[in-house]
DNA sequence: ATTTGATGTTGACGCCGTCTACTTCAGCCC
DNA sequence: GGGCTGAAGTAGACGGCGTCAACATCAAAT
């Protein structure tokens, strides 16, 4: 019998990297960014303290790891709220609302992937996983053929991006944004915002 | 002559608090926020390495007070940038460009307020130098009396917010945020973005 | 002149990231 | 089946960090 708590007793861990990524959002969660620790991870793991540089370079490697993980969700959840959808602008606000969305249910890794604190490894690029196109097609396809697509898809961002950075910040009193639905909702809401009342003068009429 | 790097050879260093926070923001934009470290800034200040502890209870408390700093800094570009203009929408526009301006040009600042591994310290809320409230009285200006101000004024800061952050985060080309004044255009084409092509049907004409 | 409280120093503790050298073990070749 | 080899895990060391306690210095009030 060993005394590490590894479910079986093998020497060897069997599935040690995927094992030490969940286990890191999990002390992100408790302790935050700040808090997490390698050597707490491979407590947890149980498993030497050395050990999981078998798989991460360093630190920030895991780090990028996760962020990658959260990026790879994020595109599948836009993707998954878009489909069916061909309203071009129904499609970009269920894309903002699910990412808003996802910002509110997975807070550890949205932090994560925009903490800026990681650094790129030597290898790949900054890869998002195609979030971030899949925005710049929906935004485009809105804003129209006379606009920068681009620019559309920042602004598109940078709106439940701003939200979901507010709420995680607790910027938004808990009874306005504490559930998926209720941060979703407020997402639409502010789409609406920008297109209604803070896009006229107060109290003029559109124009004809 | 003593071995300490003081500007005068006094035992006591007479300003040490605010010569650790200047410090303190340079060591961030040389080495990110996790990079920060209380002997460093002691070092550089020329500092035993526990000197700072008599101004700060610990580490965050430092970077808090980076953090309040910021949000007066901020304040004050805010109140300044809406100086003198009347037009609620235009004052409303104003804040948001200069809050897009004072995110790229105090990028280690803006990191630090809205870092959220900072917590608040024993005493105090958490100040912003009524940076926030700032914003709603612009935000319900605009967005007349049937709106709930508070989500005007979230819409109103998320969009410059989310902005920031993809700006300071490098996700947008540098040639398009390369000077304050371009990053404060950028902030209006945002706002004009939402309020005109992302606000309409691709193609649609204005309701009458 | 003495006292005193704020400010700065020294030294220690335990935790951390990371490196190096060693050990264990699964799969491959014969 | 038996030995080889390389991947995966372990043990120990190093310097840096945050923080605490005990001590030193000095300016200002008495």
């Amino acid at each position: 019998m060993s005394r590490r708590k590894k479910t079986d007793d093998t020497y060897h861990h069997g599935d040690l990297r995927d094992a030490l990524l969940a286990v890191a959002a999990e002390v992100v969660a408790e302790r935050g960014l700040q808090g997490l620790s390698i050597r707490e991870c491979a407590r947890r793991v149980g498993v030497s303290h050395a050990a999981p540089y078998r798989h991460f370079a360093d630190k920030n490697a895991l780090v990028y790891a996760l962020a990658q993980q959260g990026f790879a969700w994020l595109a599948a959840k836009g993707r998954a709220a878009m489909q069916g959808i061909d309203d071009p602008r129904e499609r970009l606000d269920a894309y903002g609302a699910a990412y808003a969305r996802f910002a509110f249910e997975h807070p550890v890794h949205h932090r994560i992937m925009f903490a800026s604190e990681i650094e790129v490894p030597e290898g790949a690029e900054k890869s998002d996983a195609g979030a971030f196109d899949l925005l710049v097609e929906a935004a485009a396809a809105v804003a129209g053929p006379d606009q920068d697509p681009e620019l559309a898809a920042v602004a598109a961002w940078a709106l439940p991006h701003g939200l979901a950075m507010l709420v995680l910040d607790g910027r938004i009193p808990a009874e306005k944004a504490g559930t998926g639905d209720q941060v979703e909702a407020l997402a639409r809401s502010l789409f609406a915002m920008w297109r209604g009342p803070l896009g006229e003068q107060a109290g003029e009429v559109s124009p004809r």
